[in-house]
RNA sequence: GUGCCCAUAGUUUAGUGGUAAAACUCUUCCCUGUGGCGGAAAAAAUACGGGUUCGAUUCCCGUUGGGCACCCCA
């Protein structure tokens, strides 16, 4: 009789044992290949489009973030992960890429490369809220920017048209770009005050978070899903109405690209972003629920113009578009669609061995194979022939190399096909040759 | 930060105020040079802390974690 020691569960720090950190997840082999294929076409995409990957660092100073993302934002105001070094530095978990990406363009003097500056990166985010679907405290973004000299209304174009691709390419189906614009510096306070001031006398229609919401956040009554609301929404001051005529040239260019393109766009007059640095084009990619299918209420991805952002943080003013996907959403659609990229995994021969001759052989032959480009499994540990061979069925081979006493003396091997049971033998210096032949 | 729901082996699920059942998985064996099927065995859990109780996995409270929603966002 064994007394087993009692494998005490873990409740969070205070235990024996841990658990990962709440909003913070394990990504597991089989999520882990999935998300590497995403990025790798992500990757493919954007370089395509000529963006050059940058990594700035996790944490920058927490400064940085009030400078730019806005210090009465939620991100910043209620999100943040920061910390204080033993140097006495407050720092923070980057929330989003841009400032950084920002940072860095300022600090290497990236205003001399040749513009447009095409930047991209892919990694973790920190932000602290109450995880739910679609969100967590550390997930991870493709994020792309682009800098360049002239404000036009291409770049804002081809962004999209970027962010779009990536999800067109993983075959996310009913995708819509909902797109908006916020107007400049001069006139986006005007369209502002004309709703206050639209729904000044109306606060006892409407429903008690929009309330609420008026003096702090107008533009989001617009957003509100409550029946009430509904009639004063419709009669609302919509943004193009109080939007600059260069802001509203540089929006129809913006408009007329994307038609060229034939990209499904939506008008959203309602859309508004919740970073101070925004200007003129904001832009959201959803994706629509077909028939029976459950809403899926967050956007996979947005971004927009931001052409005060470089000079705010000590550049010269550089026009700038940016936007970001937020992977474990795309891969949460793909799982519910039931569309995750389909695996192939690459055919692998299975190599067993059996006796002390041919095991001390195995890794050099192993070598072997991987100089012909033969990739090959195998369970070196184990001994026995059967269990080797479940091995081998468990790993999917459709070829397994036998490589025994007798056939380790005779510098020989049997190449065993693994759905026939048909068995050849054959000299190692054909082995190349031989399983590149049948595995044709 | 607020509200609602949840917590039993690695996974998916039973069940009970008297410390718990099964399936799948994993390991070993039947089979020490031939896998899949089959048979056998072994291993494996009541998240943590407190309370009520003679006794708690079960009831209550707290914590932690998970899920969902608000807020906001990718």
């Amino acid at each position: 009789m064994q007394t087993k020691p009692k494998n005490k569960k873990p409740a969070g720090e205070a235990s024996t044992t841990f658990q990962s950190v709440k909003g913070m997840h394990d990504v597991l082999p089989a999520e882990s290949c999935v998300q590497e294929k995403i990025y790798r076409l992500a990757r493919e995409i954007l370089e395509f489009y000529n963006f050059n990957s940058i990594a700035t660092p996790l944490v920058e100073y927490l400064g940085l973030y009030n400078r730019t993302t806005g210090e009465a934002t939620d991100i910043v105001e209620k999100q943040m992960f920061t910390l204080k070094t033993k140097g006495g530095e407050t720092l923070a978990l980057r929330p989003e890429f841009t400032p950084g990406i920002g940072r860095a363009y300022i600090q290497h003097g990236m205003s001399h490369y040749p513009h447009p500056v095409k930047l991209f990166t892919i990694g973790p985010l920190f932000r602290y809220e109450q995880p739910q679907a679609g969100r967590f405290r550390q997930f991870n973004q493709i994020d792309a920017e682009i800098f360049s000299t002239e404000n036009d209304a291409i770049y804002d174009a081809q962004g999209i048209l970027a962010c779009y691709r990536i999800l067109d390419e993983l075959k996310i189906k009913n995708l819509i770009i909902n797109i908006n614009t916020i107007g400049c510096i001069t006139c986006r306070p005007n369209y502002r005050k004309a709703l206050v001031s639209y729904y000044k006398n109306k606060e006892k229609q409407l429903c008690t978070d929009c309330k609420r919401r008026l003096p702090v956040n107008p533009l989001r009554l617009l957003d509100c899903k409550e029946p009430i609301c509904q009639p004063l929404k419709e009669q609302a001051p919509n943004t193009l109405d109080y939007v600059c005529a260069t802001c509203k040239k540089h929006f129809k260019e913006v408009l007329e690209y994307l038609d060229n393109l034939a990209l499904p766009y939506a008008l959203n007059p309602y859309l508004v972003r919740g970073l101070d640095y925004y200007s003129k084009t904001v832009f959201e990619i959803n994706t629509q629920p077909a028939e029976g299918e459950e809403k899926i209420d967050f956007a996979l991805g947005g971004g927009g113009r931001y052409d005060y952002l470089i000079e705010e943080l000590g550049g010269r003013p550089t026009s700038a578009f940016g936007w970001a996907l937020g992977v474990e959403r795309i891969i949460d659609v793909l799982h519910t669609r039931n569309i995750l990229p389909s695996s192939r995994p690459k055919e692998k021969v299975f190599l067993i061995h059996i006796g002390d001759l041919a095991k001390r052989k195995s890794l050099c032959l192993i070598e072997t194979l991987r100089h012909a480009h033969i990739n090959v499994i195998e369970s070196l540990g184990k001994e026995s022939l059967a269990a080797q061979l479940r091995a081998a069925d468990k790993a999917d081979a459709p070829l397994a190399l036998i490589f025994g006493q007798k056939e380790a003396y005779e510098e020989s091997i049997i190449i065993r096909d693994m759905k026939t049971g048909a068995q050849e033998m054959v000299p190692l210096t054909k082995l190349p040759e031989m399983i590149k032949r049948k595995l044709n």
